[in-house]
DNA sequence: GAGATGACTACACGCTTGTGTAGGCTACAC
DNA sequence: GTGTAGCCTACACAAGCGTGTAGTCATCTC
């Protein structure tokens, strides 16, 4: 996370384990003790910083937050330019925080991350020259789609032949994001008839 | 699944609940006695007919793969025409097997569903008159974010105030993907600059 | 009727989990 | 020296998990 270890407090480490971990494995199946061992400490003094295994992830939880906000300032810099040496230092860390924070989303209660994508993306929609209908609707498809990304690291890993979060596999990541984004698959005749399609479906009974 | 249940077998009704346990809170966490208690039998009963949680999985990958290709058979019929009113009948099903299996490729190990769908991917690819750079990456990442949207369920509902597998909650998610696909959010010359800046960047050293 | 087979249940075992408790160690105040 | 507070460990506990075992019951074959 930092340097390696050592010259961190032990609550630090067991804060930076924890986020590894739970981006690793997902929170449920990531145990307190497993934790603790690789912070280097005893189960013990997990629950002597942080209560519960649930006090840990919401203690992970702000901290994340707040290091993202920070790398993200931190990456525009003071004239608001952004730095390609600032930001090939910053990835690693940026990666692990952001697959720890979807991980911890997919936990359920807590939907923070989301909200925050939501924010940030109404304020996007509301500058860019682009209204589509149902837009709280169109954002949240469309955050749902790359935080998909980073849920399915293993599978894209395993398609690309190496891992997504490298510097080559996230470029390629990268790439056909923005091909995806950038060429649209569907003409707008084929976009038009498909909503047209859509909406000549008239739903009728539904249960399971 | 079926009809309600009583006709079927005790072997179908446990596979049937395990499918639906499975889909809402993924396999982790969904216990055999909770299905056993779902099925209406005792969770011995799951174990003799299955052998272990994991033959069980398996039964029901097996099963839900199956389901899902004779769905898409019969809804586009003996003439190749996709019959609104059988898709509709259709849909809560497919939603629960798609659900399904999502979740059961989140767990690890077999990843049937990312492979098939990359399959089929390719094949649509090939037929189509577009030419991604890095096609297998172009069509790993399109997947995970098509099945994002099945992960973000929870999310997405609550953005939508209703769920996003109801009838109307659906055709919101549907239509916000059409726009997505049809209406790009970067015009060509952005596209193209964000390529550009993106092959300008110099991974420079990389460790966690 | 006797025996076998398969559906099905009840119950116990071993393991892992998160959590609780008691106590040791170091550093600093007086 | 003597507390005293905070970091830290070791160990025990209850609960829940998947799994194993023994046995009941109905159905079918001969």
């Amino acid at each position: 996370m930092s340097s390696q270890n050592g010259d961190l407090t032990a609550r630090a480490r067991i804060r930076d384990a924890a986020i590894e971990l739970f981006a690793e494995r997902g929170v449920g199946p990531a145990t307190i003790r497993d934790i603790a061992e690789r912070a280097g400490v005893s189960s013990g003094l997990l629950r002597h910083h942080f209560g519960s295994k649930d006090g840990l992830r919401e203690a992970c939880d702000e901290y994340a937050m707040a290091k993202m906000a920070e790398l993200r300032e931190r990456l525009l810099g003071p004239n608001g330019m952004m730095e390609p040496a600032v930001l090939a230092a910053m990835h690693p860390t940026a990666m692990l925080l952001q697959s720890y924070l979807v991980r911890s989303m997919m936990d359920g209660t807590s939907s923070v991350l989301f909200d925050s994508a939501m924010e940030s993306g109404r304020t996007w929609l509301h500058n860019a020259d682009f209204h589509p209908s149902d837009p709280e609707g169109y954002l949240a498809v469309l955050i749902a789609m790359k935080i998909g990304i980073f849920l399915m690291r293993d599978q894209i890993s395993e398609v690309l032949g190496e891992d997504m979060m490298s510097p080559t596999g996230h470029r390629r990541m990268l790439r056909a994001s923005i091909e995806i984004f950038s060429l649209p698959m569907l003409t707008p005749e084929q976009g038009e008839r498909a909503l047209k399609a859509l909406d000549s479906l008239i739903p009728t009974e539904e249960q399971s």
